[in-house]
DNA sequence: CTGTATCCGCCGCGATACTG
DNA sequence: CAGTATCGCGGCGGATACAG
């Protein structure tokens, strides 16, 4: 597919596909659904960190640009020695935690239907 | 990352994350939103692949096989020869579909954000 | 503490060919 | 038309080492 040429239905959806594409992205819900609920929309980078166990420091930092660059949070260095950098929700950043709670909230809602089955996305070797 | 323990924030949270999982495969939420709104709710393989043109028929596949497996869809022969197959949406499918609609007006209101930068996600040699 | 750079295995995903 | 199998590449993402 060309970079020049559409890629999926027409263009008057490439909002909602950037919607999308937010939720798409292995981490960011969770890192603004913990910087959210656990820390209160503004946090250090080490405690942010440590709030999510599975998430490498290489991801989280890397996930943590790509949020700054889509304006969803934004960065402040609070002092350079020792280096102290805290991130916080910018309002487009607090919207879109709404609509990530809506998700959290469907999840646990429909809890029971989604513990039924494992989906394992992807590579599955059977249906069994 | 060990199999054995827990990935990240506690097990209690497991069913937002199953929702989210449903977001992050890439082509899940779209298939859904055009199954629903263009085909309302039951189409065939070929009509539906053809309503996602960035979509390669691999991608489609595995994509419905993985949605039919989480509950999202269901899967009906309708005749063997020439094969006919039309795919609809589950009770939780709909329920889903809901959610993703919620996304995808989330996006139509957030439009004039979204467009003024590239989030390109992954991979990128400079911040502009 | 915060962040970058490099190496590298794994697999997501498109292209192609084939079955019924 | 619907689906599977195989190959191949690009890039996701972990581990590690390094810098300020």
């Amino acid at each position: 597919m060309q970079p020049g040429s559409d890629d999926a239905e027409g263009r008057e959806d490439c909002a909602p596909r950037r919607a999308l594409e937010l939720f798409s992205a292995k981490w960011t819900s969770m890192i603004l659904h913990t910087l959210h609920t656990v820390h209160d929309g503004r946090a250090r980078t080490g405690v942010l960190h440590r709030s999510l166990p599975g998430l490498s420091k290489k991801m989280l930092v890397q996930t943590l640009r790509e949020m700054e660059h889509s304006g969803l949070i934004e960065r402040h260095v609070e002092s350079a020695v020792p280096p102290a950098v805290r991130y916080s929700l910018t309002p487009l950043g607090r919207r879109f935690v709404d609509l990530v709670e809506l998700v959290y909230d469907w999840g646990r809602r429909n809890s029971d239907a989604l513990d039924e089955l494992r989906p394992r996305a992807s590579s599955r070797r059977r249906a069994d």
